[in-house]
DNA sequence: TCGTGTCTGTACGCCTCCGTACATAAAAAT
DNA sequence: ATTTTTATGTACGGAGGCGTACAGACACGA
């Protein structure tokens, strides 16, 4: 993987005018992000927000007992601290490194600044919250309603939606974790549509052969979302395509 | 029930400086909400916010299939249609009466005008969104871990603290459908409830008697839930106590 | 008062997923 | 090259929830 470092990578970036990115540009420190790593604990207050690029997180809730389900997932589309421009300086839940990379940092009061000023960046940030919010609905909807299989199917997409190759560095163990389900459920799943020849994996690292029929196995929460995504911030991805 | 026409019940509007409620006031349309009353559609435009007072609204998820999923619910506590201040002016949900009462209603245009005076209003509003995200995010958690019988538990506690009585007006199969689940689901758990002396119901109203054991057979999300909201609008809550 | 519609109770087979346990295989470490 | 660690495959009993079917009970209107 070769290392691009360009903040515009991240779509609310590359939205940005020139006016407003000249004044963030100085300000946004590049990060490496590791497989795992935990940029938020639950409740903790927030000292940054982060801009990924090449990287993926992913908002977890975790249970008295140890249990956990991912809210969702955040990649170059978005943000990762909505809750420091919401007022709510923290959010009980943990957002953890899902897929390995890099993205840009900046401290909480710039953004918060930045923020009041009401201008712009304001209105693109509420438009992102909003479709964040749609995510986590329709994640709510697909909990109570599918099986294990649609909603690895849904996972794997949005995933890949996020990143720029069709491979994913993930166990199965760690799918389950985000998933909220046991592993071997997630093995019987994969199972299946590496043998439909949808996908194929060895250990860790998974690759999408065939896109569309993931899509038609996957439940309607994933276009639903996608959609929304696509109507609320359709400038970052007429540029992102 | 006696009919009190007072804005402030609602606990937003009642947080709000004289001057702004002063100006917003004059506008400030009261209404009655039937029982299953549709206020907005999947996907449709929005022409006016809903300040509930003695009513409870419930945002549904409506699949393709006709199954449901409720998201989240709205009371006195809050508003009804963040979308059109969070820019999306729509949401693939949809909007209905859970709980009949009374509310207030104000034209879309006129609340957006107060959202971009970029004050008080916008912060308050802001909090009360992040509630309501975090709301959504117990919501997928529970639907993924949790039994029919503590989410029911946690949906009656939730809809309890949004009235002022301890009892409802709901059959069991409209529960279902907000949770997602069957109705003979409901009835047994409504059935051990009621065995165990918590609540009580005869077609249609449910009342309940020991809320301090309900809120022990509820799973945590009930508590994470409301201790957020308390968290982030806490003069709302001293006040409506 | 009687009927009719609505709400609640109960039952049965089925499927999915869980908890648990252990086997195999690939990668990493020594 | 051999051991250790980590990832994936498979199996089995059990619980919870679903789809379906139907019976009883209450409420309201004619």
């Amino acid at each position: 993987m070769t290392i691009v470092s360009d903040p515009r990578q991240n779509h609310l970036l590359d939205a940005l005018l020139n006016s407003e990115y000249d004044r963030l540009f100085p300000n946004l420190e590049f990060i490496k992000l590791t497989l795992g790593q935990v940029l938020y604990e639950s409740g903790e207050q927030l000292n940054h927000v982060y801009f990924p690029t090449t990287s993926i997180i992913s908002l977890l809730y975790v249970m008295e007992n140890g249990a956990s389900a991912e809210i969702a997932i955040v990649g170059n589309e978005g943000i990762l601290g909505i809750s420091l421009f919401m007022g709510g300086e923290t959010t009980p839940s943990r957002a953890v490194v899902q897929s390995a990379g890099f993205g840009y940092r900046l401290k909480a009061n710039l953004l918060k600044a930045e923020f009041n000023r009401a201008g712009p960046v304001q209105r693109l940030l509420l438009r992102y919250t909003q479709a964040l919010i749609t995510q986590m609905a329709q994640t709510a909807v697909c909990n109570r309603h599918h099986t294990v299989e649609q909603q690895l199917c849904r996972w794997l997409l949005l995933s890949l939606d996020r990143l720029a190759s069709n491979q994913l560095a993930m166990t199965q163990e760690l799918i389950a974790n985000m998933l909220g389900v046991r592993r071997e459920g997630v093995t019987e799943a994969a199972r299946k549509l590496q043998k439909a020849g949808l996908i194929q994996y060895t250990r860790g690292k998974i690759t999408v052969i065939d896109r569309l029929n993931l899509e038609l196995r996957s439940c309607e929460c994933y276009g639903v979302v996608k959609l929304e995504f696509d109507r609320l911030l359709p400038t970052l991805h007429g540029i992102a395509r």
